[in-house]
DNA sequence: CTTGACCTTAGATTAAACTCCAAGGTTTAT
DNA sequence: ATAAACCTTGGAGTTTAATCTAAGGTCAAG
């Protein structure tokens, strides 16, 4: 059994972040103490580690209380409900890794076409080496910069590769 | 060129979020029209392109500032502070890919454990997932890789696996 | 030449996620 | 038995990232 101070010193978050998260439905120590103390054991503390692990990949608190919810109360939902809420997450997850590979790509691929030099880093950019990554891996052109950074980026429209082209701006 | 409200459409923000952007210096239009309209051409929308895909998978407008600002100046800056700006970015990036790939192994294999049908989900639960897979499945946890396929989540001190446990609590 | 959909600015408001504070109760070590 | 270091609550304040409002300028269509 861990009090406030120590879970929240374990996992390097503070006390009033674990109220916080008490108040807001996503994580309640499973006892108190006589006086009234939080009293956290590790399964809390899993579900604490969950937690932050997932707003650690960008997931909001509400989106991690409803795949948390699942936990709380599945004696009440359907196994096909659970199902359907978990696969629908994990296409999110996976969308989400599939961004941050294109990410890695791009970076890696600036920090390969940098030499690490003392020179001025006339050459490198993060946008160049984000084009010539975001649309498709085609042929990666020169190592080394010299000096012809041509822009290339022949980009027609779609670049900012959101989902749809909803319109909204009402109101 | 495009004029605030159609980049804002086509990229499914507010005109409001790219004044906002501006404003903190990540994207500013390449030019303005005679009577003040900010005119945005095909950089700007790469720009933003990335902006947007960096947020998706959190990271905030700061650090993202950040990532930008090797774009902005880089004639002020070495090649080899580029380099190392870069490398320390693409290390979150491979940080939070190894996240999700766990995450997203948790979710497959309680989708997996989920039979999908219409009885009561008592015996379906993330975090028995969870816990399942964030423990080394392997008593013995040997470094090796023979893919670049990052399933390689070793927590040694199966603690709250935040970075390390400087205690913070001060005040 | 007016209407409506756009744009401008500055500043106020919102929502999420903490973070801090005040006033007091509890525990532990000296 | 008293101070230090915890804990409790309620409520206020902060930061981040927008989003909205107000008052007005621009521009193409009818």
């Amino acid at each position: 059994m861990y009090r406030i101070g120590e879970l929240a010193a374990q996992c390097d978050i503070k006390a009033d972040t674990l109220r916080f998260y008490e108040k807001h439905g996503l994580l309640a120590p499973s006892s108190r103490s006589d006086a009234g103390y939080r009293l956290y054991n590790d399964h809390d503390k899993a579900r604490l580690s969950f937690i932050i692990r997932a707003k650690a990949v960008g997931f909001t608190l509400n989106e991690i209380a409803e795949l948390l919810s699942i936990e709380l109360d599945k004696s009440n939902w359907a196994c096909a409900d659970v199902k359907g809420m978990v696969d629908s997450k994990l296409v999110q997850v996976q969308a989400k890794i599939q961004e941050l590979s294109h990410f890695a790509n791009s970076l890696q691929s600036l920090s390969n076409a940098c030499c690490g030099g003392p020179e001025s880093a006339e050459h490198c950019s993060i946008l160049e080496a984000l084009e010539s990554s975001s649309k498709e891996l085609e042929p990666k052109p020169e190592r080394k910069h010299q000096h012809q950074h041509g822009h290339r980026y022949e980009d027609e429209h779609q670049a900012c590769d959101q989902k749809n082209h909803s319109h909204q701006q009402e109101r």
